[in-house]
DNA sequence: ACTTGTTACA
C-alpha cells in the first residue's frame, strides 16, 4: 500500500485499483491503507461510488472509532458536496481534534454555509470544541471572511494569528492580502504585502487581483512588472489578474499585449478565464464585434458566463441586435436565467423600445420567471443592516427617508440630476419603468451617513450591480458630504472619493 | 489527514 500512497497524489485511479487488488487477494487493509485509498477518492479524480465502497468497508472492518480515518472519510463526502453525510461522520466521531474541526470548517465553506464556518471558529477559540484553532484553521476562516466580506472578523483572525506566532507564515499573509482586498481594503492589503520579506507568486497574484478589483489597473500592471523584475515567474492565475486589471480599467492595448505575451513569452496558453477577461475588456469599451469574434475564434466552446459577459456589454452600449443573438446562444445552451432577461429588458429600455420591454415582461410573468431582488448590506459596529428597494422594515426608516430627502436637496444644489429614464432593476414584478424609487444602496448610504460619525468610510455590499443613477448619486455624495464610500458590487469595488469613482464602467 | 492567490453576468 506504500505504492498506493505515493500514487495517491497524482494517480488516484491506480490507488483505487491497488486497493481492489488487495481485497481480491484477501489482504485486510489497515487503517493507514484505508486512509490512503480514501484520499484517492476525493472529488476530481474518481466517482462517489468508489469512496462509498471504501467507507462501507471501513465501518464493516470495525474502524468506526479511528477518528483520523473518519476525518479523511468526512473530507471525501465534503468534496462531493454530500454535506449531510459529512456531518454525520463528524457527529459519530468519538474524538475530534483540530484537524477534524478544520475539515468541518472546510466542509461548511465548500457547501455554501460560510457563516457557519465563522461560528465554528468562535467555538474553537472560546474552548467549546475542546480544540484550539491552528494555522490551517486561520487560513480557512480567512477564506470565509473573504467570501462574506466580513472585515471585522477578518481582523480578529489576524490578531489571533499574531498572538499565536503564526504571523510569519507566508500562506497566512497571502490569505490576509486576499481577505483585505475582498473586504474593500486594498490599502491594508498593500501595507501587509510590502511588509512581507518573501513574496511568492501567490502573494503577487493576490496583490495584483486586489488592485484590479478596485479599479487600480495601472498599479496592478506596475506590480506585475515589478514581480518580473524580482524574478518571480507568473502563472495562469497571475495573468487572469493582470487581464482583469486591464478590463476593469479599460486598458485595451495593454490587454491585447499581455494576452499575446502570455503564450509567446511565458508559455502559458490562454484558458477560458483569460478569454473571459478579454471579452469583458473589449465589450466594456464598446468593441462588441471584436468581443463576439474572439468568442467565435476560441478552440473551446464558450460557457454561459462568457455569453453573459457579452450580454452585459450589450446592455452598457445599448446594442440590441447582438444582445438578441447572445440570448439565442444562451437558450441554445439551455442556460438562460432570470438575470439574462433582465439584461435584455435593460437593453431594450436603454434604446427606448418600450413595446419590447412590455412584451418580455409579460412573457416572463407568464413563464413565472422569478428575478433576484436587489439587496444591500452595511455593517455598523459588527451588526449587519440589510436593505431592499423602497425598504420600510428598518427600525430607523423614518430617519433614513428624511436623510435621503436632505441628501437629495444637497446633491441637487451641487448639480445632481436623478436619472429615471432607462434602467430597470430586479426589484420585483410590479416595478414600473419610470417610477423614481429608492434603490437598496441609496438607503444603505443614507443610513451610513446617519449612523456613523462624520468622516467615517461608508462600506456597502450589494448583491447585484449598481445602476448608473445610484453610481452618480454615490459620486456626488462622496464629494458633498466628504466621505469615502466603498460599494462592493457583484464582482468589484467602487471607491468613491471627492466626487470621483475609481472605476470607469459608468459614464 | 485539513491548507494560501483566480475572471466574467444579474
Amino acid at each position: 500500500m506504500i505504492r498506493a500512497y505515493s500514487l495517491s497524489e497524482t494517480f488516484s485511479e491506480e490507488g483505487f485499483n491497488l486497493y481492489r487488488e488487495m481485497r481480491r487477494k484477501g489482504i485486510t487493509p489497515d487503517p493507514l491503507s484505508f486512509s490512503f485509498v480514501t484520499k484517492c477518492c476525493v472529488k476530481g479524480s474518481s466517482s462517489v461510488l468508489e469512496g462509498l465502497q471504501v467507507h462501507a468497508r471501513v465501518l464493516r472492518d470495525g474502524h468506526r472509532s479511528d477518528s483520523r480515518l473518519l476525518t479523511t472519510v468526512m473530507d471525501f463526502y465534503s468534496s462531493f458536496k454530500r454535506f449531510d453525510d459529512a456531518c454525520k461522520v463528524f457527529d459519530e466521531m468519538s474524538h475530534r481534534d483540530t484537524i477534524a474541526w478544520n475539515v468541518l470548517i472546510s466542509c461548511y465553506i465548500r457547501n455554501g454555509r460560510t457563516g457557519d464556518a465563522l461560528v465554528v471558529f468562535d467555538m474553537m477559540e472560546s474552548g467549546h470544541s475542546g480544540s484550539q484553532p491552528d494555522d490551517v484553521t486561520c487560513l480557512l476562516v480567512l477564506q470565509a471572511c473573504s467570501n462574506l466580506g466580513a472585515l471585522e472578523f477578518g481582523e480578529r483572525v489576524r490578531r489571533y494569528i499574531q498572538e499565536h506566532g503564526y504571523g510569519h507564515l507566508r500562506n497566512l499573509c497571502n490569505a490576509l492580502i486576499a481577505m483585505y482586498s475582498r473586504c474593500g481594503c486594498v490599502g491594508k492589503a498593500y501595507q501587509l504585502f510590502t511588509g512581507m520579506p518573501n513574496r511568492d507568486v501567490v502573494s503577487w497574484t493576490a496583490m495584483i487581483s486586489g488592485l484590479a478589483s478596485h479599479g487600480h489597473g495601472r498599479e496592478a500592471i506596475d506590480a506585475f512588472r515589478e514581480m518580473l523584475r524580482m524574478g518571480v515567474a507568473p502563472d495562469e492565475q497571475t495573468f487572469t489578474g493582470v487581464l482583469s486589471a486591464c478590463s476593469h480599467s479599460g486598458l485595451v492595448d495593454e490587454g491585447w499585449m499581455f494576452f499575446d505575451h502570455m503564450s509567446k513569452e511565458f508559455g502559458i496558453l490562454p484558458n477560458i478565464h483569460h478569454f473571459g477577461c478579454m471579452v469583458d475588456l473589449l465589450g466594456r469599451v464598446g468593441l462588441l464585434d471584436q468581443a463576439y469574434q474572439l468568442i467565435l475564434s476560441m478552440s473551446f466552446s464558450p460557457d454561459p458566463t462568457m455569453w453573459r459577459t457579452l450580454l452585459g456589454a450589450c446592455r452598457i452600449h445599448g446594442h440590441v441586435a447582438l444582445g438578441e443573438r447572445v440570448i439565442e446562444h444562451l437558450i441554445e445552451l439551455k442556460a438562460q436565467e432570470a438575470g439574462d432577461y433582465v439584461l435584455l429588458l435593460n437593453i431594450y429600455s436603454s434604446v427606448g423600445n418600450w413595446e419590447k420591454v412590455i412584451e418580455v415582461r409579460k412573457w416572463m410573468k407568464e413563464k413565472g420567471i422569478q428575478t433576484t431582488p436587489g439587496c444591500s448590506t452595511m455593517e455598523v459596529k459588527g451588526e449587519v443592516h440589510e436593505f431592499v428597494v423602497d425598504d420600510l422594515s428598518h427600525p430607523r426608516k423614518k430617519e433614513i427617508y428624511e436623510m435621503l430627502d436632505e441628501i437629495g436637496k444637497q446633491l441637487k444644489i451641487a448639480g445632481y440630476v436623478a436619472e429615471v429614464t432607462s434602467e430597470l432593476h430586479n426589484s420585483g414584478a410590479e416595478e414600473k419603468a419610470n417610477r423614481l424609487s429608492y434603490h437598496s444602496e441609496k438607503l444603505a448610504m443614507a443610513f451610513g451617513i446617519l449612523a456613523t460619525p462624520p468622516g467615517t468610510t461608508i462600506r456597502v455590499a450589494k448583491n447585484l450591480r449598481t445602476c448608473v443613477d445610484c453610481h452618480n448619486f454615490a459620486k456626488m455624495l462622496s464629494g458633498v458630504y466628504n466621505r469615502e464610500i466603498i460599494i462592493r458590487d457583484r464582482n468589484r469595488f467602487h471607491c468613491f472619493r471627492e466626487g470621483q469613482c475609481s472605476c470607469n464602467d459608468y459614464w
